[in-house]
DNA sequence: CCCGTAGTGAACCGATCGGTCTACTATCTC
DNA sequence: GAGATAGTAGACCGATCGGTTCACTACGGG
């Protein structure tokens, strides 16, 4: 008597459990209410996962899946370097303002799985890898001397601006924030390729 | 047969759980850890603190104390209002460089806590508006048209710092935001009065 | 000297944790 | 139509959770 059509557990669980982790955070969100969440049968879960800790990774890494597609769009739509940089500070802003907004999923696993080889820190290092390295490869192709550390820069930039929306609530750390980026930046030149 | 002294017990309750909780993260830490790591026992921790909560909301309390002890002493190191701004990101980098460092300890309760009306939650909350506050307080006193949300802006980036500093380990993140800061604040006029 | 008190150590509570297992049932494929 | 497959409901496991209780003991102040 599956309450699901066939196949349909495995993406019903993640789904479950990323709004749940998100929302109530790792350790305080149980495999059982996970499961139904979910709407499925606890067995299910552990045949499609195996652990509660290979689910934290599998879903920490399709919210990395998720902020790559949005990172992909955001170079799809705009060719500047300099505009690109500054759409990610756009996509946090609007992200920010939706409902149960509660900081970056990545920073706050960080927070709760303290171990260092906890394998779901080396997802949360991934995700902040690439979004430096795209950040920096946008700076890189604007003019002037380029300073191989302003990627770094603008992640602390944004990293920052979702910590204090937590607390704060409303758009304005994270436009303060891009105010900020926005002054760093050289302006485009128009020259760049790719 | 106490094995502290008497009137001992509470504050070694209180240090044993600022490094438990610290290190391992509040969910991850019981209460029989923190009495067996304070030497003490479980009925004397619950006789001063009452609940696991409490105790939660005494460890950050505590915190926030000693930080404003550093803000008093960075206070009385520094009268100009520029310096004093950029001794907090030192004071960051200093406490960054700490064995065992991981993050800002109120981010990481907040993260833990998600529940917006947890009582931790509101210790987060006065801890850094009181930074923030100081940090607006010395830009006040600086010269130029004063920018009321530049404290928020140095806050934004001592938070930025501090967590990527926790994937990243070493004194990259916070010298990188103490030098955006640094462009950021208007020169010392001299003429500042206290 | 003696009483109040702070603290001990351990048993105990019900609830929940992550995880396993069994007996059973829909559904899809050949 | 038969067998494999994916899923169900729920009992069950040992461990741990936050919290309580109890009988007892060492120490400090009057």
């Amino acid at each position: 008597m599956p309450r699901t059509r066939r196949g349909d557990a495995g993406p019903r669980v993640l789904e479950a459990a990323s709004r749940l982790f998100y929302r109530d955070g790792i350790g305080t969100v149980g495999v059982d209410a996970v499961a139904a969440e979910a709407g499925v049968a606890k067995a299910a879960l552990y045949t499609h996962f195996g652990s509660k800790d290979r689910l934290v990774v599998a879903y920490l890494r399709e919210r990395d899946r998720r902020w790559q597609e949005e990172i992909d769009r955001i170079t799809a739509a705009h060719a500047s370097p300099r505009e690109r940089i500054l759409a990610v500070f756009d996509a946090y802003e609007t992200w920010q303002a939706r409902d149960g907004f509660r900081g970056c999923a990545f920073v706050n696993a960080a927070s709760e799985l303290a171990r260092p080889d906890h394998p779901a820190r080396e997802v949360v290092r991934h995700h902040k890898t690439a979004l430096r390295g795209y950040l920096q490869a946008q700076v890189d192709r604007l003019a002037g001397p380029g300073d191989p550390t302003l990627g770094a820069t603008l992640l602390i930039l944004l990293d920052g601006a979702a910590t204090t929306a937590v607390l704060d609530r409303g758009p304005g750390p994270i436009r303060h924030a891009r105010a900020v980026a926005d002054t760093l930046l050289p302006p485009d030149t128009g020259d760049e390729s790719s």
